[in-house]
DNA sequence: AGATGGGTCTTGTCAGTGTCAAGATCGTGT
DNA sequence: ACACGATCTTGACACTGACAAGACCCATCT
C-alpha cells in the first residue's frame, strides 16, 4: 500500500487506467508506452512485465471496454420491462459509455492495436454482443416472432457503434451548416434507437 | 515521365496511393512515413515537401476517401428511381468502398490522425454527407413529409459507418458462435438498408 | 535464522521513427 | 546564359518499442 515501495501494489491496474486516460487525451495515435510509464511513475520497461508489449496493454484496455459496456447496459435495462424500451436504453447506455470512457472505446474494435485472438478479449466481446442480442431476442419473442434476430442485432449494434465514432464529426458538420446546438450523445442515441425499434415491428 | 529522373513526376499522388496501401496492409497503427517513402523509392524526407508532416499526408488520404465515397454513391444511384432504392443503393456503395479502399476509409474519421480543421477535408466530408442527406430528403418529399430528415440521415450514416468498422469483428464473433458462413459486406449493408428505409415510412 | 527462488522493477542498449536544417539537383523563365 | 524556385537528399536530433541484464523485494522452505 506504500506509494514509495519498490513494488507498486497494483501496477497493472494503474497502467490500464493511465493508458485509457492518455488515449482519451491524445487519441489512439498519441498513445505511447513510455508516456504511460512516466505518468505511472515507473521505468519505461515496467509495463512489459505485466502486458508483454504495447499491444498487450491495449488489449487489456479493450477488455475493460467491453466489460464497461456490458455493465452499463445491464444497469440501464434494470427495472425496464418492455423489450422495446430495454433495447433503446441499452443503445443509449452503449453510446454514453463512449462519452464517459472514450479511451477505452477508442481501442475496442481496433484490430491493428490489440491482440484480436486473445481469448479473454474474445470472451469479453462475446459477452457484450451476446447481451445485446438477447435483448433483441426478447423483443422478437414478445412483439414479432418473424423478426430476423441476427440482422436486427447487426442494425442496432452497427448504428450505435457508428454513432460513437461519428459523433464528433457529426457535430462539426452540422454546426458548419447552421445547426446552432447539437443534442448530446445520449439523446441522439435515443432518437436512433426509437427508429430502429420501429423497424423491428411487424410490417 | 522517366522513372529514374530526379523529379518524380507526380510524387504526391504516388505517396497517397502507397500510404493507402500500407494502411490497408498493416492498419493505421502500422503506418510509417519512412516506409511510405521507401516504397515510393524516395528519401525519407521527400514527403514533407508535399504534405508538411505525416498528419498532412493522412489528411490527403482522408480527402480521397470522401471523394471515393461520393463518387461511389453517385454511380450506385445512377438510374435508380425510387428514393427508397436509392438510399439502399447508396448505403451499399458506402460499405463496399470500405472493402475496396480499406486504407482510405481507415483514416477518414480519425480526428487524431488528420488535420480535422483542414478546409479541403471539411469540404470533402460535407460533400459526401450532403449527398447522403439529399437522398433522405428526396425520400421524405416523396414518401413521408413528416420524416425528421436530420435524424433519419444520422441513422443511415451511423449504421453504414458502424458496419464498415465492425464487419471484421462481426464475422469473428458470429463464426465463433457457429454461423458457417457470413454474408459479404454489400449484402449485410443491403439488409440493414432495407430495415432502415422501412423505419422512414409513416407510422 | 538464513538461504533460495520467483516475481517485480530498473538500467542500458539498439534499431526504427518523425521532424528539422542544410545542401544538392533539376527545370523554367528572363 | 543565368538566376531562381521547386523538388529531392543527406545528416542530425529526440523520441519510441523491444530486448537483455541486473537490482530489489517478498514468500517459502529447511
Amino acid at each position: 500500500m506504500n506509494d514509495r515501495s519498490y513494488h507498486h501494489g497494483d501496477l497493472a491496474q494503474e497502467l490500464r487506467h493511465v493508458a485509457a486516460d492518455l488515449i482519451a487525451e491524445r487519441g489512439a495515435a498519441g498513445f505511447s508506452l513510455r508516456e504511460v510509464a512516466r505518468r505511472a511513475g515507473v521505468s519505461h520497461a515496467a509495463p512489459a512485465h505485466h502486458f508483454g508489449d504495447a499491444t498487450g496493454l491495449l488489449t487489456a484496455v479493450a477488455i475493460e471496454a467491453f466489460e464497461h459496456l456490458r455493465a452499463a447496459i445491464l444497469t440501464a435495462i434494470d427495472g425496464v420491462d418492455d423489450p422495446a424500451d430495454r433495447i433503446v436504453a441499452a443503445g443509449r447506455a452503449y453510446v454514453e459509455v463512449s462519452g464517459s470512457s472514450p479511451g477505452h472505446c477508442a481501442v475496442a474494435f481496433r484490430h491493428d492495436l490489440v491482440h484480436a485472438d486473445d481469448p479473454a478479449l474474445q470472451e469479453a466481446g462475446d459477452g457484450a454482443h451476446g447481451l445485446f442480442r438477447s435483448l433483441v431476442q426478447e423483443f422478437a419473442d414478445r412483439h414479432n416472432p418473424e423478426l430476423d434476430v441476427d440482422t436486427a442485432t447487426r442494425l442496432g449494434w452497427t448504428s450505435m457503434q457508428g454513432l460513437t465514432q461519428l459523433y464528433p464529426s457529426m457535430v462539426d458538420i452540422e454546426k458548419r451548416h447552421g445547426a446552432p446546438s447539437f443534442p448530446p450523445r445520449g439523446e441522439v442515441a435515443e432518437e436512433l434507437g426509437r427508429m430502429i425499434v420501429r423497424s423491428f415491428m411487424p410490417a
